[in-house]
DNA sequence: CCCTGACATTCCAGTCACAGGAAGCCTCTC
DNA sequence: GAGAGGCTTCCTGTGACTGGAATGTCAGGG
């Protein structure tokens, strides 16, 4: 049973003590306040954190960190819905990944073909400017 | 020598008009006004507009858009210029790339773990949490 | 008892690349 | 001349913070 300062969890979390308020602001934690009105972390504050960092490094957006949140802290949740939730953002993440490889592709396809030095001949500009060759 | 409205250049450079607008906005593309104040479209413009547009698509950032533009209107290029900026954004795009992959890896192998049922027990919440196993 | 430096607080603005919507002109057709 | 649709500007909101200003608090040293 450790209560520390915003300084103390954000360096035991690693998240910026920036984060940490947002975080309150929006309602994902309710971290106490001491008489000086500095804001106190309990245990279960700092776990809250982790989570949330985790699950922010993993890519999930605010609203499903509070919903996983919610079903973190609920005895009586389905898997399934947690499951749920995670099977969406992998597909997310795989669409993404596709996007970028596409991309990858067409630009490194151009960039092959480009020489590289002083001269103005580009087909990378001309692949833009939509030129056939 | 054709001139257009801004829907009909929407249409034909498959840009949303307000993206136009905003191009406008922050100075991408300069078009003429008609006396009653409309935007008058020439193919110059017609022309930076799907530039701009498969260079947004290839996921260039405005400002790396408006260099490229820049590049591309300048008759004294060197191609060099063009292919350090095309460079620079392959590695950014292998870089999301690897993260997304990363995240992937990490989320699925969860998810899989998770039987999705009507049961509390979540292998997924538990990764999250921190806990070992 | 005061000073300094490192903490903490709140609040406001900025990021990026637009999207949505309101209020009001312009143009064309019936 | 009435309505539909397109055009204009201006303002706000998005997501998830980040930076900075102005101010308050605390611990230790002179």
């Amino acid at each position: 049973m450790t209560n520390l300062t915003i300084g103390e969890v954000a360096k035991r979390a690693n998240l910026p003590a920036k984060t940490i308020r947002y975080y309150e602001d929006i309602g994902l934690i309710t971290p106490l306040r001491d008489s000086n009105g500095y804001r106190v972390f309990r245990d279960s504050d700092f776990h809250k954190l982790t989570f949330l960092g985790r699950a922010r490094a993993l890519g999930f957006t605010i609203e499903d960190c509070r919903t996983l949140l919610a079903l973190y802290e609920d005895d009586s949740r389905a898997s399934a819905d947690v499951k749920a939730i995670a099977q969406k953002h992998l597909t997310e993440i795989e669409a993404k990944i596709t996007d970028l490889q596409a991309m990858h592709a067409t630009l490194s396809e151009l960039s092959q073909k480009c020489c590289g030095d002083a001269r103005p001949d580009c087909p990378i500009l001309e692949g833009l400017s939509g030129q056939a060759n």
